[in-house]
DNA sequence: CGGATTTGACCTGCGC
DNA sequence: GCGCAGGTCAAATCCG
């Protein structure tokens, strides 16, 4: 992914490089035809590095895998250097001494050209061939030949220092880059984790309770279960049913993470560690609600959900429905589903949590995309709620197409991703180049989901409105497709390829190209650094918090 | 009969 | 402290 995103996911090279630490910022030495020098095969490709650093994923790739381990060392013995590592000076030490050793072997070219025009210069002038003549070609030879000598070692002295350079402000650049992504995380973290600590109190939590959403689905998912098993247990235990006394007691004990409101407790409860509490009680009420036309009382979404509950929200004469996935025993993640007030059409789906087991392929997308977006709310990319930044700013990160469709909440009780799915596209925004479908990787079966991406449940691919002119089109990336009315989930990843890919299929594309690079959010937190210290935004004067 | 839904009670956080 | 609103629980009910 990463291509065809503009700005803010042509970062995903950037962050190949700069994020994933260490060995990126490897590069290729390589010129030796610049150089002057007999082309080796170990020096090709001169200033493949800053190519490397616009965006060539494929340099990246052989960047990091010169230096990544030593298998792959071995492979590319020398095809590639790490400037950056001890090899930096291998090679420049390499470059050093061909430079003085390499002209001895490439006398014989060079050299004969040159000779034949200083001996035909005095071939015209003397037809004998004396002794004399001959020790003074050889020293013309040798003059010639220490000149160029000279010059190759100035020449190589120059690209010595231009490298030397160019390593230097990478090294600077990447250090840059590092401080303002810990300073973007900290700073929200460091006022949530103040006032966590002002309002805690300490007692004790074990670290099962301390879930965290940013985190690969598995742990927090088996912590998860974990508690939920022990509670269960528990009441099983108790045989009759609790008292409210006893109940309250319960939920004290053993904070099920299948809870909002109890999460809020734990969240009060757990003081082990600051840091983990304040992102956990962040993390626990990001929310992503997706808004979509549908006349069904609820989205399919490629998951299982059970109906836990039913209330008549303040404001909206439609009752709200409260839900839970049960494709896996324990899995925390809820979903509240209500119709707009406004205009009924409209169907409100809020997702809250991560999934802890697998997700079929047409939950995948959505879940990606919520997950991603949570992530990206809430990893420090997102700043306070103090409104240091536009939401929208991050919005158009998210979906730089469709500025208008996603909206951020960090306002709101819960730090909300909206997805809003109902309005017809700006126009202007399809004058931006479609982003080629095939760079985004709709996730086949069985693929298992992006690992840094908490999984959430999908609600994209499904009939959503029995019109073909879907006003689904909000993240439409490409075109509207008259023949795109949805079809059943299970269609949505089956569309041909010599077919205009559906609306499903763009959805599932684009929301599956958010999140296919594991370090989404920290390419978007450079991306919108970089956009801070370039300038506002045109549209950051433009707060809009879309509370719900 | 088992699973899903309904629905009233209960809990919790927040504002006044 | 009280009331309100959001959210959850669990017994009752429904349904295949």
């Amino acid at each position: 992914m990463g291509k065809g995103w503009g700005l803010t996911l042509d970062s995903d090279p950037v962050t190949s490089n700069f994020f994933t630490n260490k060995s990126n910022s490897t590069t290729t030495v390589a010129g030796g035809s610049f150089l002057g020098l007999k082309q080796h095969h170990h020096h090709r490709d001169m200033f493949q590095f800053p190519v490397s650093l616009a965006g060539s994923r494929d340099n990246d790739r052989r960047g990091t895998s010169a230096s990544s381990s030593p298998s792959d060392d071995t492979k590319i013995p020398i095809d590639e250097v790490d400037f950056f590592s001890d090899k930096k000076v291998r090679v420049v030490d390499d470059v050093k001494k061909e430079s003085i050793e390499a002209p001895a072997s490439d006398l014989d070219v060079n050299t004969g050209l040159l000779l034949l025009t200083a001996g035909s210069d005095q071939s015209t002038v003397d037809d004998g061939v004396s002794s004399d003549m001959e020790d003074k070609r050889a020293k013309n030879e040798l003059a010639q030949l220490q000149d160029e000598l000279k010059r190759m070692n100035a020449e190589n002295q120059k690209l010595k220092d231009m490298l030397s350079h160019v390593s230097n402000n990478y090294s600077a650049l990447h250090m840059h880059l590092v401080t303002l992504m810990q300073q973007q995380q900290q700073q929200p973290q460091r006022n949530r984790e103040t006032q966590a600590i002002q309002e805690s109190k300490p007692e004790e939590v074990t670290p099962l309770q301390i879930l965290d959403l940013s985190r690969p689905s598995a742990a927090g998912a088996e912590a998860a279960e974990t508690i939920s098993h022990s509670s269960s247990e528990e009441r099983t235990r108790s045989g009759t049913p609790p008292s409210n006394v006893e109940k309250r007691v319960n939920r004290e004990e053993s904070p099920e993470s299948e809870s909002w409101g109890q999460n809020c407790k734990v969240q009060k409860l757990s003081s082990g560690k600051p840091v983990d509490q304040s992102t956990e009680a962040t993390m626990r009420k990001a929310r992503v609600s997706v808004r979509a036309r549908s006349e069904a009382t609820m989205i399919t979404d490629g998951c299982q959900w059970r109906k836990y509950g039913q209330k008549m929200a303040k404001g909206n004469p439609c009752p709200r429905a409260y839900y839970r996935c049960t494709m896996a025993v324990g899995c925390p993640v809820r979903k509240q589903v209500q119709r707009c007030a406004d205009d009924r059409t409209i169907l409100i789906t809020t997702y809250e949590g991560n999934h802890n087991h697998p997700l079929p392929p047409a939950a995948m997308a959505m879940a990606s995309t919520t997950a991603a977006a949570a992530s990206m709310l809430l990893s420090g990319s997102m700043p306070s709620a103090d409104g240091i930044m536009n939401p929208n700013l991050l919005a158009r990160a998210i979906l730089p197409c469709s500025s208008s469709m996603a909206t951020i909440s960090a306002s709101a009780p819960f730090p909300t991703v909206t997805l809003d799915l109902t309005h017809s596209p700006n126009p202007l925004q399809f004058q931006r180049p479609a982003p080629p479908l095939t760079q985004f990787q709709v996730p086949f079966p069985g693929q298992p989901a992006p690992v840094s991406a908490p999984q959430l449940p999908q609600v994209f691919g499904q009939p959503l409105y029995n019109n073909n002119q879907s006003k689904f089109s909000g993240l439409q990336l490409s075109q509207e497709t008259g023949s795109s009315q949805l079809g059943h989930q299970q269609q949505q990843h089956q569309a041909l390829p010599q077919q205009p890919p559906t609306l499903a299929d763009t959805v599932s594309a684009a929301t599956a190209a958010i999140t296919n690079d594991p370090n989404f959010t920290a390419a978007l937190a450079a991306a919108i650094s970089s956009i801070i210290s370039g300038g506002t935004h045109p549209n950051s004067s433009n707060n809009n918090n879309n509370r719900q």
